[in-house]
DNA sequence: GCCAACGTTGGC
DNA sequence: GCCAACGTTGGC
């Protein structure tokens, strides 16, 4: 099992929009570390939902339901998608400010590189978030 | 709306 | 292959 979190903007596709769905294909990513960590899902892991731009926190837990496959909205390039559906909605949302406010989280990516928008989180990290949106899974 | 950080492009 | 210029992202 690995851990993730992915950021969207809200106004462009939400958690809620997720759920109401039942499942989304992760489109559009043209970014080669981004892609790759897509390509690095499997089956079943977890994935946290971040909203950037608007929001700024962390709103809910998705589940990749698909490995990566060929990216169906990219002309050309060698891009690649996951589908994900909802699996839990955090009972409490986790802003980021609270995120670079946590010791334990400093080292990932949304503090470190926060223009990446697939990125890998360690247990630890996802537990931690997790504990700090009131969620258990 | 601004601007810093980062990735990509393209001239040499 | 280097690096300057440019575009994009995303927090503030």
């Amino acid at each position: 099992m690995n851990y993730w979190l992915v950021k969207s903007e809200p106004y462009v596709f939400s958690y809620d929009q997720l759920v109401a769905d039942g499942r989304s294909i992760w489109e559009g990513v043209r970014n080669y570390q981004a892609r790759n960590n897509l390509r690095a899902m499997k089956e079943g892991d977890l994935v946290l939902f971040y909203h950037s731009n608007e929001g700024l926190e962390v709103v809910g837990i998705a589940q990749v339901i698909t490995e990566f496959y060929p990216d169906p909205t990219a002309e050309k390039g060698d891009w690649s998608v996951v589908d994900l559906a909802p699996y839990r909605k955090l009972a409490r949302a986790v802003p980021l400010k609270d995120i670079k406010a946590t010791p334990e989280l400093q080292n990932i990516g949304l503090v470190r590189n926060p223009r990446l928008s697939v990125m890998p989180l360690e247990a630890g990290e996802f537990q931690k978030i997790l504990e700090m949106g009131e969620t258990e899974i």
